[in-house]
DNA sequence: TTCTGATAGCGGCATATGCCACTAAATTCA
DNA sequence: TGAATTTAGTGGCATATGCCGCTATCAGAA
């Protein structure tokens, strides 16, 4: 067995973030159990707070995000009340975002629990370090990795 | 709308791990395209290959993945004919996985074009810029974030 | 004004991931 | 040795995410 020699996938940029992601993403899930919502669903939440009724385009430009995945990440949050849309009376293609009282109720919920979870993780790894962190993958957010076609 | 002063998400850590991972897994998979293969999977695969006929759970735990999460990741794998399973014969709890010659040779494909696109992405945020990302992305995965129950 | 192209979302299909309940097999203990 | 416990995976259900093709709208050209 040659395997012996060859690296690990240790070095493979994307493999060792989405490894970091499922283990901090199990971690901040869990904390935010008791409010019922995932930490992915706070997040969007938060997003749509922050947000001036902001259209999904809006949204999944924000996040980074697949169109047609927030409107399927979405579902859950409308069937539960959370979230509601309404066209936008200007361009009716557009969709606007806002949170139901009950959806904002949640979101205060949630956003004790994920300052837990926040602060837990930052006592681990230290405050700077996971500023550095986020940076770091803001950076990567912004990056312009649009493929080369290999044209000309 | 006070919302205005509130700090976006770009404070969660959580989050931005995400946002950065779809950004980064959407370049991955572009660049693996040809392949037929995903990111994951081509990761997956390379776990496999470099394991001595690793057992579903040390998968799972080289990747701080759920092992019934593995467990679904890898049908599509087995029905395409790239990797097969068996029980060892020492503990019949115990599913082996390894790849097929066909896996194999997919792999080797696959390989090219994750060379491809790991070389792109680190020139553009420099190799040792990835490479300090990658050592803190592995300090995460490996952190012991087990939930203080409250208890006692 | 009508035809054409660009935009914003949707719905279907597929993979990625997790949790939970359940089964099978091995281990421990009385 | 036989019951209780632990370990390894499976299957079902649910969310997370993406891609593709389709539809509704809007904007600009003829």
């Amino acid at each position: 067995m040659t395997q012996a020699t060859l690296p690990g996938l240790t070095l493979c940029n994307n493999a060792m973030l989405r490894r970091a992601t499922r283990k901090l993403g199990q971690f901040y899930d869990d904390v935010l159990a008791p409010s019922g919502l995932k930490a992915t669903q706070q997040g969007l939440l938060y997003q749509i707070h922050i947000g001036d009724e902001p259209a999904m385009g809006a949204i999944a430009a924000a996040l980074v995000m697949d169109l047609s995945a927030l409107g399927h990440t979405l579902k859950p949050l409308i069937r539960d009340g959370y979230v509601e849309t309404f066209a936008d009376p200007d361009d009716r293609r557009i969709k606007r975002v806002r949170l139901t009282p009950q959806g904002l109720i949640k979101l205060d919920e949630a956003m004790k629990l994920w300052r837990v979870a926040q602060q837990r993780f930052e006592d681990m790894v230290g405050r700077e370090q996971a500023a550095r962190l986020r940076a770091a993958l803001d950076d990567i957010a912004a990056l312009d990795l649009d493929m080369p076609p290999a044209a000309t």
